[in-house]
DNA sequence: TTTATTTCTTTACGCGCGTAAAATTTAGAA
DNA sequence: TTCTAAATTTTACGCGCGTAAAGAAATAAA
């Protein structure tokens, strides 16, 4: 990496006494070769600098390195914890992520994904925005590019897809909340995009007839991606009209969580479990920020890491199949109760 | 982009009865060809789904529409937030961003560099960690590919810096914590990776003295990109041993004040401004989160979308010119007070 | 209409690399 | 040592497009 500069890969085969096909063979898979004529290789490579143009390579090979990653918003914490995981996967089995936000908008999702097509992906993995996506394109899309959905499930597209178990994680905490106080209302958006928000209320509904309660809905009217500010107007909201069944409030999500934390705490609330305490908030991912809210938010972990690997996992298997499955996998992680002061 | 597929621009250019070269001069540059041939053209995109092969594109060309944007941290809202814009901004030119982050460490700050070298992008946006980065490397690497730095600056590298006016903005806050109340400790981390800490470090010092007061500074130890554990930490100590010559403290960026606000809240400080509050606290930036913080983080804002639109303009210029500017400007944005209830 | 100018077509080469086929060399086993 | 399988070299073509040069066509100016 150090000496002259090579301009291509004809003049490093004659510095390097190695023939050119050789060392396609070897740039392509450095264990193709004998390993005396890598070690060759390896060590020119250490005397010239020279590395194979990437536009040339993938122009003749059939399949290029690439991999997509695309979430709906970048500018999310949760998502750019998630993502930032599955692009090191990615790297370390000597593929190339390439990351893709959609900010919340389903026409620059499917910009995202039109503008990998011309990238040639060996495939992609898909956090779709869900309900305000273009599902035919996505399916189109999918049919043309192997593709993983994660975190947010689109009925039988793509080649699997690998979520949380929201029915346990819902269930795990509203078990908790019930246990340890009132029966919790369950706080979400009336129309929500994601899908889980969906699952997420079913969940709740089941949990709390299975214990014997009847569910309260609070859902807050708003679209769009700014949910502590949705959070905060309905907490407001709540917290002026007083007539909820309980003390116990289970938001859909951390960020709508956060929202109403702000707007207790505005209001002169006390949140927490302890004596003298109005409110008790849970919230639901463990989203970065949740340890910092005040008080500390109560919530269930999706299992970050485990979404990412095996997400990425499946891609690669299926890539290197070099042919659909034959079944569409769904694969749920299960979330852990992260027990904090504000239920 | 509806009918049959294409699959080369040979194939285009005999359904659409237009000549190869003339095609390609369409695709670089659309506005290079006659009106009337353009149309013709636009009306055969109609009808066939084409479009040029970006590897074949790339290889001849010599120089990509690439443009890198390379920031610290993308898991940091902040510059998810100014990457966003920008990301915007390039586009709309015409350009290509693309995006990455370097989760804090200089090894793959260099990483993500190298990367950026092999796609030969017209040009990078860097936002670079800082005291933590390797100078050198990245001085190479300007020296090859028209760079301009943002957010933070590294003297002498590169062809541009945009950023904040810390000097401004800080003595903003100063006078406005000074004129409502006591004057300011100031908290921040003993050896902070990014310039930007120092620089308001001294700002601090200045303004203090400037207003007649001595100056004191908080230095939490750690490293890292956890400022709100830092914070936090720092928190619980100054919490505890309450030994600070008044009730208020600014702190260097939002993170800080946010883990600040955590501890406060846990050890049961009333943060804010009114009768019967124990602390003043302010921070710098305007985190997407600093509005939901409890008590809402009065803060100085950044001016993200002057830094972003600036700094793809600067860069769009320097590429344009395609020769290096004959000075190294520096463009500074000027901080606003956001006023909120913690201080 | 003639002339000058711009634009387009035709022809041809090159970019850097993947990859196939045949000939040759090498390494390991018999 | 001899044989065999594996690896490498030689040779050659193709990928899809940029681009240069020369001639033809279309447009604008005279």
């Amino acid at each position: 990496m150090a000496g002259t500069k090579i301009k291509n890969m004809e003049e490093f085969a004659t510095v390097s006494g190695i023939s050119r096909p050789t060392l396609s063979k070897f740039f392509n898979d450095p264990n193709s070769v004998r390993a005396s004529t890598r070690e060759r290789i390896e060590a020119a490579l250490e005397q010239y600098d020279y590395q194979p143009n990437l536009y040339a390579v993938n122009q003749n090979r059939r399949l290029t390195k690439n991999i997509g990653v695309v979430v709906p918003n970048l500018a999310d914490p949760f998502f750019a914890k998630i993502a930032r995981t599955i692009e090191a996967h990615i790297i370390e089995t000597g593929f190339r992520p390439v990351l893709l936000g959609s900010h919340g908008s389903p026409i620059m999702e499917i910009a995202n994904l039109e503008n990998l097509r011309s990238l040639k992906p060996a495939g992609v993995l898909l956090a779709p925005l869900g309900r305000a996506s273009d599902h035919a394109k996505i399916e189109a899309f999918c049919q043309d590019v192997p593709t993983v959905l994660f975190d947010a499930n689109i009925d039988k597209i793509g080649e699997a897809f690998v979520g949380s178990n929201n029915g346990q994680s819902v269930g795990l905490i509203v078990d908790y909340l019930c246990r340890t106080g009132e029966p919790p209302s369950f706080l979400e958006m009336r129309s929500p995009t994601n899908p889980n928000a969906f699952k997420r209320r079913n969940a709740y509904i089941s949990a709390m007839e299975k214990l014997g309660h009847s569910p309260t809905l609070i859902q807050a009217e708003g679209e769009g991606w700014e949910f502590e500010e949705i959070g905060f107007r309905e907490g407001m909201r709540v917290v002026r009209d007083r007539n909820l069944p309980t003390n116990t409030i289970l938001c859909s999500n951390d960020r709508l969580a956060i929202g109403l934390l702000s707007a207790a705490f505005e209001a002169g609330l006390r949140v927490g479990i302890g004596e003298g305490c109005d409110l008790r908030v849970a919230g639901h991912d463990d989203h970065p920020f949740s340890r910092y809210t005040c008080p500390t938010l109560t919530t269930v972990s999706q299992d970050y890491e485990a979404i990412a690997k095996k997400s990425a996992a499946v891609l690669l298997e299926r890539i290197e199949a070099e042919k659909p499955a034959d079944s569409r996998r769904e694969t749920l992680f299960e979330g852990r109760l992260i027990m904090r002061s504000s239920a």
